[in-house]
DNA sequence: CCAGTTAATCAACAGCGTGTACTTACGGCA
DNA sequence: TGCCGTAAGTACACGCTGTTGATTAACTGG
């Protein structure tokens, strides 16, 4: 029988229910506290179905009523809050270096942390032993450890979202190939994701960030250069989870050799910037880099994060905004806004965490940006 | 009373059906023809529901039953064909020197042509009398008035898809703040949209091919230098529309100034290129664009479009694909490929139609390309 | 204390896909 | 020619969704 094209997206009953549930639960954690007339109108739904979706999420105990508006001549608005402890998440950074664990409850925010000297250096099962034992530590921070909804694992690409294999990870061969979604998920016994470091990062801070906007990018330097992209609120990987690969953008025709084998790349330019002891300069080309981006995807917002920002993130951020502000004309482009990662170190695996509570206010169905 | 954020997105039954429906009739669209038995398995559906979803289609008259499967020892499958006398759109390409006007059927193919010699020179108020005049030439090929969807429009930006209106197009300040959409919906009495000439001509790709994939790029190489990107099936257009602006990525900081302001932008370098009289160059420029634009969206398709690709195509897309094989490492990347717009000098025009068209095969709900 | 107003809920209902059972339509074989 | 096995496609009752229309809850103001 011939494969039809596209995959599954039926929607039936249950899928309604689970996508509205979803949509008012989103619309709780952006709002902070809202009362159930603004989910009405936030959602186009009636009132009525407002009421039943939310005494489902009461009994569920994922949101809890928390005082009332001031009232105006009428009955005051009951609001509404999520419960942080209702559900709770690990991140895992696992890096080339170390590795760091967090536990985070149902807001994003972490509540416990470990940090591992193994990285990626070691063997995989050496690394998987010690990241077991640190998880299964945090989780004693967790009343209910049903209350775990699962694990997601952030670590340098490329590698394969959907399956959670790992490829070619440069200087480490020991991880090539390696199906680290599958052995992660057989030792934890919980839902297990694996994605780019910079992918979860970017989540992460569209979920720990109070007002983050719909569309941003995340850019992350440390070793190598990377850029995660949160397009309509949901993480764009691309085909094969390659999206994002920022650090070998080339800037520079003439430019100086990669080891890539290009000449002008962005990372190869940042290096050399950076041994010559002028970071400023390094902030400068990611900024130009930054205003490719912007131009390409219409970002009117930028996450800074990684060792080489944190480094001084001031004069980072400074640079990076005075290199767009000068390079974008004034008219509309200028509605750019550049901040630095909520999470400072730990947002890799804050946002690894994030991978796995991100789909507990999106079941996957979304709305469209057409006319 | 403070204003949720989202927008309205809350899913009833209705919303359900509408979903099912234009995903079944977009499941008939890109296999031609496609029994029932493939719909379900292809949507998740059960059979019951697929009969009850293709009797209305059947009803619609959008769908076709056309011949049957040989049997392999039961009842044989009956083919199910898009109709394409079901619906038409007119498809407008309205550019700085000249105007196209297109009819196409259900499946974007073009059925009518009309070409004016005003574009944007013209005011705006001409531009769209002529216009007027040329749709209403070609919705003499319609059988039945009614089976007109809308009217697409593509033209250069910036401009605001949204709302429809033009800014600033460049050294065309009669056009400044137009109000494009609404003018010609006003006139034409159907339901009108506006776009990018780049959106318009990448989103006509994506419905006219037969194999499209769901994430690919176009590239536009005219008087200018733009990209529409089609991601997860839809056009990404983000926040204001600016999406896709590639002609000012900076591809070399010391490189010759652009009209722009900064230095070395693709478009200053293309143009040098051409008015050296080097197309190829031109070419092998756009070429190593693409490939920082393969590395951020991880595309593994680009079309090539527009009179300077179209002047001597062959050419144009030899240089691209090599440039993008000698600039790209083997392993992943290497399963890019290159076409040429597959309805060439009318590609944007037979887009703008395809603008009205897609949301038949999509209402706005959309799977994710989440874990 | 009651009228006016707004929030939230209760109850009956329409319509979606689903599950079970059935009909249709073909090939194979006697 | 007729029967059987197989697979496609359909009827019908059902569960569950959000919706519409009426009702109750909770506050302000006179």
């Amino acid at each position: 029988m011939p494969v039809p094209v596209r995959r599954l997206a039926g929607a039936n009953l249950p899928l309604v229910r689970d996508h509205n549930s979803a949509l008012v639960l989103d619309l709780v954690r952006r709002n902070g506290a809202i009362s159930r007339v603004e989910l009405a109108a936030g959602t186009g739904l009636s009132a009525q179905a407002i009421t039943k979706i939310v005494n489902r999420l009461l009994a569920d105990g994922l949101v809890t009523e928390a005082g009332r508006t001031g009232a105006t001549g009428g009955k005051p608005r009951t609001l509404l809050r999520l419960e942080p402890t209702a559900r709770y998440a690990v991140g895992v950074h696992l890096d080339r270096a170390d590795t760091t664990v967090v536990l985070t409850d149902l807001t994003a925010h972490p509540v416990a942390r470990r940090r591992l000297p193994q990285g990626m250096a070691a063997t995989p099962e050496d690394a998987l032993t010690a990241i077991a034992d640190a998880v299964h530590s945090v989780l004693a921070e967790i009343p209910d450890t049903r209350r775990l909804v699962g694990v997601g694992i952030a670590c340098p690409g490329p590698l394969d979202h959907t399956t959670g294999i790992l490829h070619r990870v440069t200087g480490l061969p020991a991880w090539d190939g390696f199906p680290l979604r599958a052995r992660a998920a057989g030792r934890f016994g919980v839902p297990t994701v694996v994605d780019k470091d910079s992918n979860a990062a970017a989540l992460g801070e569209s979920l720990s960030a109070a007002g983050t906007p719909d569309d941003f990018g995340y850019l992350y330097h440390g070793q190598g250069l990377g850029a995660g992209f949160v397009l309509g609120g949901r993480v764009y990987r691309g085909r094969r989870t390659n999206a994002g690969e920022f650090g070998h953008q080339i800037m520079d025709l003439d430019g100086p050799r990669c080891p890539c084998g290009n000449r002008g790349c962005l990372e190869a330019l940042c290096r050399a910037a950076l041994e010559a002891g002028d970071p400023a300069r390094a902030a400068r080309l990611v900024g130009t880099a930054a205003v490719n981006l912007v131009r390409l995807l219409d970002f009117e917002h930028l996450v800074l994060g990684g060792p080489v920002v944190l480094a001084d993130p001031e004069r980072y951020l400074r640079e990076v905004t005075t290199t767009i502000g000068a390079l974008l004309p004034e008219p509309t482009w200028q509605r750019v806004t550049v901040t630095l990662t909520g999470a400072r170190a730990d947002a890799t695996a804050v946002g690894a965490a994030a991978l796995i509570l991100a789909p507990l206010f999106d079941t996957g169905v979304a709305p469209a940006a057409s006319c």
